[in-house]
DNA sequence: AAATCGGGGCG
DNA sequence: CGCCCAGATTT
């Protein structure tokens, strides 16, 4: 097991060039994001990542600032409501990052005394941190070496380095192995690689209409080498349905649930979806995923709420 | 490997 | 109206 501080074996002679054209790119064209302000704390970090999981940089702004200012360290959020908790999430989606960002704050608290903790293992075994999340907390929260491959990074890289022009619908291990000999030997070098390569997919290597004008590396571009050759995976790319799934009934019963002062009654959960036989299932998903608390009266369910306690 | 899980904005 | 967005978890 050779030191951090070696090559990754197998980096191409070509990446060193490319890499340090980002990186002065970056230096000039880096967003000024509040997660990356110089009085970032570590644990803002890590809630900026699991917010920022499938939701754009945009909509994850006010949430974020309000949230930590409501709940500046983990066990303030720990010690919170979970109602609270979900009606702060609002509408950034898939609102058991919520929970789990919670139990990911208890988490911190019982295992590593509150401090977020530097070891990309320990990070993964958090609750809604996964192997992206966990290598930019390593990278943006303390400024060591990682592999960070999210959609962007995946992107840019399948352009200069694969030539194609999107990357395959799942990440493959050759596109892992890639990745891990694109990373600088130095920790800062490494963690400044990572932001770097993930603003240029977000601001310039998009995946729409592409600023190949604007982008540092185009000369360097394999993709652009070979005249742009069209998506290969194009056809097989099927958007995910939404009107009328289970999906779109859970998120009405949320956002219903979310502006309620009082415990709903079942009509007023009816009152939101046309299909019942759908709606109860989506209701039932959302009480198993602990989303919602089911109040039990004396023949039957009398209302419905998002859970008041945490759900310890 | 495939399915599930939100919501919104833009071309 | 299709597509995409700093993915994780479960099956």
């Amino acid at each position: 097991m050779p030191p951090a501080s070696t090559p990754p074996p197998g980096a191409p002679a070509e990446i060193a060039p490319l890499r340090a054209e980002v990186l002065t790119w970056f230096a000039a064209n880096a967003r000024d994001l509040p997660w990356r302000a110089p009085d970032r704390t570590a644990w803002g970090v890590l809630v900026s990542e699991v917010m920022l999981q499938q939701t754009p940089v945009v909509r994850v702004l006010p949430v974020w600032t309000a949230w930590m200012a409501r709940w500046p360290a983990p066990s303030d959020l720990a010690a919170a409501s979970t109602a609270d908790v979900l009606r702060a999430w609002d509408r950034l989606g898939y609102p058991r990052r919520a929970l789990r960002l919670q139990e990911c704050a208890r988490a911190v608290v019982d295992r590593h005394g509150g401090a977020v903790p530097r070891a990309e293992s320990a990070l993964l075994e958090l609750p809604g941190v996964g192997a992206y999340t966990a290598a930019a907390v390593v990278a943006f929260a303390h400024g060591g070496r990682s592999v960070v491959l999210d959609t962007n990074v995946r992107r840019v890289l399948a352009r200069a380095l694969g030539g194609v022009a999107l990357p395959a619908p799942s990440q493959t291990a050759a596109e892992v192995r890639r990745a891990a000999a694109a990373v600088p030997a130095g920790e800062r070098e490494a963690a400044a690689w990572a932001a770097a390569s993930m603003e240029l997919g977000a601001l310039v290597c998009t995946a729409r209409s592409p600023r190949c004008d604007a982008c540092p590396i185009a000369a360097r571009c394999a993709w652009r080498a070979a005249g742009y050759p069209p998506d290969a995976h194009a056809a097989r790319r099927r958007t995910q349905a939404w009107t009328g799934t289970d999906r779109q009934a859970r998120g009405r019963i949320m956002a219903l649930l979310r502006d309620a002062a009082r415990p709903v009654p079942p009509t007023g959960i009816d009152a939101v979806w046309p299909e019942r036989d759908q709606l109860r299932r989506s209701l039932a998903g959302l009480v198993a995923d602990g989303l919602v608390e089911e109040l039990r009266g004396a023949a039957g369910p009398s209302g419905y709420r998002l859970p008041v306690s945490p759900a310890r």
